[in-house]
DNA sequence: CTGAAAGCGCTTACAG
DNA sequence: CTGAAAGCGCTTACAG
């Protein structure tokens, strides 16, 4: 048997309400008595009852997260950091990789304040089958166009990119290649492809100094295999962004075995803006939302709406930001 | 306000105790009152408050999964099936990234019913570090010495490459290479390296025929790496053993970048028996607990465990089996 | 087969 | 400042 607030209350000498009340620290303790329980309740090992708490107060303080899977780097690194800024507002969070609508429903069952939905893509079409909930949800890059309580995070892709050009043009470059992955079956990356091509405009690139390199896809892999292709050319652009993550990673990889130095010889900006890409062999410039910027904005965003009782819908564009390391050198 | 029994009491025109029953199934209702009101409730929505019932019934049926990271395919795959052969036996399932420790907090709290626990690592040293609570622990792979109802599931690593080594030899192969972590910082790695030098003595190769390679590490990045460093070689082995998933991947790709046909020039075999393995571009032979029963049985023995009241310590090993696939020829 | 009652462990007006 | 009481939404003996 579990030690409860009545157990507390009889080895106080009050009522348990009183208990209870000093546990949350209500001002209409006596200090003096807040002290006593509080170590009373230490001693016994107290740990209230999720379930009673919740029962009564109506919330759970705790929110979950719906992750399509549980392969990538910065979507990893992402989630803890929303765990970190939770539990400083005093939320508890859990995960479910259930596809969205099942991972709603879970969520809501088990009395989630609220539910954070990363998906890559959107679901086919069917828009019935986005996710329907009474609770607060909050989508980060997709929208799911759920119930009254509802926002979206997203990164501004396209300045993103388009600032990566602006910053080599800068540095005096001016045959930059964009890879990443053009397949076009996402959004996401097409806005990426956009924005190199507007930024290449912008700051005066001719057509053929601006390249679009398809990688297609995001991984390791096809970074290794796009700086392979790479190397074949005869004619080399002096800078190159890459698209994501472990792209980058890849990317840097199959350069360096092909005898270029980064950045003597070109120079890499990278997408996604972990601390992670310091890590590479070279550290890497990146461009993107920083990582403590995005948790912190999401985890601020699902409080703010939780908080709200009336219907709420928000939507939230971070700006990217260029973190500058070691890839990049004036031409 | 959410539907709740009363109102499908007043509706119907019973009691609620009778609702709860009905909806429970109980033997004890009129099959005819049962249609009645679950027609009413799955008219009105309703939807059983978790907290209450957890409260009254102790139980939660939910239980949490602990993970290091989220990064690797072959875990992935496997909470994948955890979750739906869970799902099957009537748990919902949870997960967080939070160390073992607070996470099994967490999940007390939270009055989980059992918990998961997967660690790459075992906490250095310290053992007052493992995972402490009154819950049912089950551990994949790594003793984490909890509690009183407690179980291990782990794969016999090291008689599956002994398997793989049998297999190859079978098929005429008398020089393997085993390719795989070595750095000797992490037990599971040493007990495949051990499987096949065992292995090797056992099925009589030389042992300048039988060469362990080390990795460094087990992704895809360290399989290439080491595929490339064995193409180096004047004498190559015709078939080699790769201990985990990604390492696999990337070998693969390494060899038949250098020009070797896989299983023409060399047959190769993967740890990890994934199914995974058969999309590589040439479908690869697995050795390894399969992903299937692997995910019963860790469901069966949590279940097992959960269910009953008495003290319980249990140890399941997995036999390992060789899924033959196209990336093996005779010699 | 059905219903009235107690109780799970807590919070929160309300009265003192 | 403290306590008695009601109630959150359910389950489960117990009595009919």
């Amino acid at each position: 048997m579990n030690v409860t607030i009545k157990d507390i209350a009889r080895l106080a000498g009050v009522s348990y309400s009183t208990v209870s009340k000093a546990l949350n620290d209500s001002p209409l303790v006596k200090p003096d008595t807040k002290r006593r329980i509080a170590e009373l309740a230490e001693q016994l090992g107290y740990q209230p009852n999720f379930a009673a708490k919740s029962l009564v107060s109506r919330r759970s303080k705790t929110v979950g997260i719906v992750l399509p899977s549980l392969e990538r780097v910065a979507l990893s690194a992402l989630v803890g950091r929303i765990n970190g800024e939770l539990a400083e507002r005093g939320y508890d969070v859990i995960l479910s990789t259930l596809s969205p609508q099942p991972a709603a429903a879970l969520f809501q069952r088990l009395r989630m304040d609220g539910i954070v939905v990363f998906e890559d893509i959107p679901p086919e079409g069917r828009h019935d089958s986005a996710v329907t909930t009474d609770i607060p949800v909050l989508s980060i890059g997709v929208s799911h166009m759920s119930g009254s309580r509802f926002a979206l995070v997203d990164a501004k892709r396209k300045e993103a990119i388009k600032e990566a050009v602006r910053y080599l043009t800068s540095l005096g470059h001016s045959h930059i290649a964009y890879v990443g992955d053009n397949r076009g079956s996402d959004n996401k990356q097409q806005e990426k492809v956009t924005g190199f091509l507007e930024g290449a405009f912008e700051y005066g690139l001719s057509p053929v100094s601006a390249e679009v390199l398809d990688s297609g896809g995001n991984t390791w892999k096809h970074g290794f295999e796009a700086g392979r292709a790479l190397l074949q050319r005869e004619r080399l652009p002096s800078a190159v962004i890459t698209g994501a993550f472990d792209l980058t990673a890849g990317f840097l990889r199959a350069v360096q075995d092909g005898g270029l130095d980064v950045p003597a010889n070109l120079s890499l900006i990278g997408y996604d803006n972990v601390p992670q890409l310091a890590e590479l062999d070279v550290p890497v410039t990146a461009v993107g939302v920083p990582l403590r910027q995005y948790g912190r904005v999401i985890a601020a965003t699902l409080v703010d709406i939780m908080a709200s009782d009336a219907p709420i819908r928000r939507t939230v564009m971070l700006d990217a930001c260029i973190e500058e390391r070691a890839s990049c050198s004036k031409r």
